[in-house]
DNA sequence: TATAAATAGTTAATTATATTAACCATTTCC
DNA sequence: GGAAATGGTTAATATAATTAACTATTTATA
C-alpha cells in the first residue's frame, strides 16, 4: 500500500493538467493549422514575459531557432520543422545575423503578431477562470514553488537522476 | 507587447515542469524499458491514492483498460499496446471479470509489486526535494488549486474552448 | 423477448511528433 | 592555421499516438 503524500499528489496533478491543457491547445490551435508547440513558438516570439525561458534568462536580440530548443527541450532539427510551418503561414519571418553569419534571427510578421493579439484576451480568460478564486499571495507562493522545482531540475539534474541508480539491473 | 501575469507564468511554468519531469521521467525508467506512460499504469495499478484518478472516483475492483485509458487521457487501443509490454516482461496479469465476461481486470503481478516498492523511496526523495522548503499549508494549497483547475478542465470543457470561438476563420 | 445500442478489448493502418546522424557553413579557441 | 564548437538543415528512422473496423458481450428498449 502506498501511503498518502500531498508532495506526490502535487506532482501527479502537475502532470495531468499539463497534460489536460496540451489536449484543449491542440484542440483549439488545430484551427488555425497550428499545435500547442508552434503556438509556444510564437508566444515565444511574441516576447510574452511569462514564459519561464525569459525569466531564466534575458534577450535583448530576436531569438534563433536553437534557443528555441533549449526552451522547448526538443532537438534542433525538430525545431526547424516547427518553423517551416509557421514560415509556410506566413507568421514568422526569418532574417541572417549580420554579426555572425551562422545564425538566422526569428521574428513574428505582421499576421503573427495580429494573431497573438487576436487571441490574447480569450486566453487570458481561460487562464483566469481556472485559478479563479485564490488571492495574489497564494498565487505568487505557487509560481515561486514552480519555480523552485524547475530551477532544482536544471542544476541538479544529475543529483535527481541519481537518486534513481537503485533501478539500474532490475 | 504582451504584459506580464502571475496567472500566465503559473500555467506556462505548469506545462515547462511537468515536460522536464516527463523527460528525467523516460530517462529514468528507459532503464527498465518502461516509458513514463507505462510506469503511471505501474502506479494506477498499485492503487496509488496519490493519482488525480483515484481522488475523482472511488474503484473498488481492480482496474480495467479502458478506465486507464479515461485516466491517462488516451485512446483505449493506445492503452492495449502499453500494457502488452508490461505482460511481456511480467509486471502486470490480467484476468477476466466473473459477472461480465468482456471486462478485464489488471493487476500487478508479484515483480510488478516488488519493483513499484524498490523504487518508491527514491521517488518520494526526489518529490521531496523538489518541493523542500514550502509549509504543509502551502502545499496544500497548490493541490487545492491544481484539484480546481482540473475539476474546471473537466466539467467546463466546453465553456473553456468556447471562450476561443474567434479563432475560427482566422 | 428480439433487436438495437452501448461497452470492452483488439488489430491493422495511419498520422503526428519527435529523434539521431550526417553534413555544410561559419565562428571561436588555442 | 587547424581543431573544436555552434547553428541550421536534411534524410532516415523511431515512438507514441490515433482512427476505423471488427468481435464478443451486455444492457436497454420497444
Amino acid at each position: 500500500m502506498i501511503e498518502k503524500s500531498i508532495e506526490e499528489s502535487i506532482v501527479l496533478s502537475i502532470f495531468d493538467l499539463s497534460n489536460q491543457l496540451k489536449k484543449i491547445g491542440d484542440e483549439v490551435y488545430q484551427k488555425v493549422g497550428l499545435t500547442t508547440q508552434q503556438w509556444l513558438i510564437l508566444l515565444h516570439l511574441a516576447n510574452n514575459p511569462n514564459l519561464p525561458f525569459f525569466k531564466r534568462e534575458e534577450h535583448k536580440k530576436a531569438l534563433m531557432a536553437s534557443e528555441l530548443a533549449d526552451s522547448l527541450n526538443v532537438s534542433r532539427a525538430n525545431i526547424t520543422n516547427l518553423i517551416n510551418v509557421l514560415l509556410e503561414k506566413g507568421l514568422v519571418q526569418q532574417f541572417e545575423d549580420s554579426q555572425d553569419r551562422r545564425k538566422k534571427r526569428l521574428s513574428l510578421t505582421k499576421q503573427g503578431v495580429a494573431l497573438v493579439e487576436k487571441t490574447q484576451p480569450s486566453r487570458f480568460a481561460v487562464i483566469e477562470y481556472l485559478m479563479e478564486g485564490f488571492t495574489k499571495d497564494e498565487k505568487e507562493t505557487f509560481l515561486r514553488f514552480l519555480e523552485q522545482s524547475m530551477n532544482r531540475i536544471i542544476n541538479d539534474e544529475e543529483r535527481i537522476k541519481s537518486f534513481h541508480k537503485m533501478l539500474v539491473g532490475v
